[in-house]
DNA sequence: CGCATTTTTGAACCCCGTCAAGGCATGTGG
DNA sequence: CCACATGCCTTGACGGGGTTCAAAAATGCG
């Protein structure tokens, strides 16, 4: 997770974004259009379950978590985002936001009001077809997750897990190899449904089985091909 | 799952289907705006992973299961849908559908032409605040099911699971109490993330301790606030 | 009916969770 | 600077919930 820079140049939002006015899909004034931006230091909530929804965001530096609650008070971590993805679509279904979105560094996004999207969408095609796109593919993004979920062995996920984020920052112009987990075990547990311990263990075993090093919250990949076999991504 | 009368009342495309004309969010020609129906008998697809995308479904009878397949040939259930619900948007994101939608009885569906859904709701704002609306309420509904993957033991997997069902036939006004389970065990434990003895064992239990009857694929709710207890849905 | 599919149930096994101890950073106050 | 606390990570031992393997019963469909 790069910490410097932004990545305008892959952002979900790039399609609908007054930054790069000569990128816009139309010709629309920009007055109505200019973004604005907003720091959430490490801890803190970008938005939480219930808030009343007006906002999407797009994940300008830094990363999130997005946690969900069960109504017995246990939680699941659901998602990871970091720069030019998609934050608080899951709000538009209830007009509240249907989750915690928490940052795990010290982070900003940018701000993109709802109804200004809306009208901007029926106004461009081009920018309807983007945001349809968008939700879709966070549909398909999730539908995907939960076959991991429901069908992936322990180390099948943490691989997964691995190769999942590392494909995230090779689009992004970053190091595919080498990169640093923000999130904690226990976070990375609750994400992949499994216990702190075991994703430890799991990536220990890794280390030792020469697939990856692990220096803390420091990773290394050394043998995509292997890690590949272990999560059965390929035939 | 009810096999005759169509539930419009309760359908999620109601606010831009133009077989209530009167209920229609505008008032366009009907013209172009004509669905049409498609028959697809049980085991038959409605669509299959990879089919290029040009329309978006609603269940108008029966019911079906929607599978994706991983590349290594596992594959998981990963929702059913019976009158009313949406099928289809997930190929939205790339002009494919990502999953398999097989049908688990005789059933038919209404089919709107995504264009046209499209161009809808570029003119008329309450058709586009819908299809966003319906577009986010799938995606925290995929969210909650992760949440019960990542989280939840068997037995609250399939307490939560009948729930739901019977939720789902309230909505429609069938009987949340009794109703058939149109799944195999198999079915149902692939969604669940669970082996199909897990399943039927399960079953049984839940039997022996009066929360439910089980004859077969026939299930009669005998205890609401014991399951819901098991699952765990309230504090 | 007769065959295939589905479901139920039992018994043994194993992966992952639980519990516990210890290490290693980072930060804080004396 | 050190002592101490705190939070996070690692590793081990053990137990249990769910899977696996197996067989029989029930159901459905030709």
């Amino acid at each position: 997770m790069g910490s410097s820079g932004t990545s305008c140049k892959t952002c979900t939002m790039r399609p609908f974004c007054a930054v790069n006015p000569d990128e816009l899909a139309c010709d629309r004034q920009m007055d109505d259009l200019v973004l604005s931006y907003r720091h959430v230091r490490k801890g803190e909530a970008l938005h939480r379950a219930g808030d009343s929804f007006c906002k999407v965001y797009a994940v300008r530096t830094g990363s999130f978590k997005k946690r969900s609650l069960l109504p017995d008070g246990r939680d699941q971590v659901t998602g990871f985002y970091v720069a030019g993805e998609p934050m608080g679509l899951d709000g538009i279904a209830t007009g509240h936001y249907a989750s915690d979105a928490i940052a795990l560094e010290d982070s900003s996004v940018c701000v993109m009001p709802f109804d200004l999207l809306e009208l901007l969408s029926r106004e461009v095609k081009a920018v309807q077809g983007h945001v349809y796109r968008m939700l879709s593919a966070e549909l398909v993004r999730q539908g995907g997750f939960s076959t991991l979920l429901g069908t992936m062995a322990a180390d099948e996920r943490v691989a997964s897990f691995l190769l999942d984020l590392s494909q995230r920052w090779r689009a992004r112009a970053y190091s595919p190899t080498e990169f640093i987990l923000r999130m904690t075990r226990e976070e990375t547990g609750s994400f992949l449904g499994l216990k702190l311990e075991t994703v430890s263990r799991i990536l220990s075993r890794f280390q030792r089985q020469r697939l990856i090093t692990v220096n803390g919250k420091e990773i290394a990949i050394l043998d995509f091909a292997g890690l590949n076999k272990v999560a059965r991504l390929s035939a």
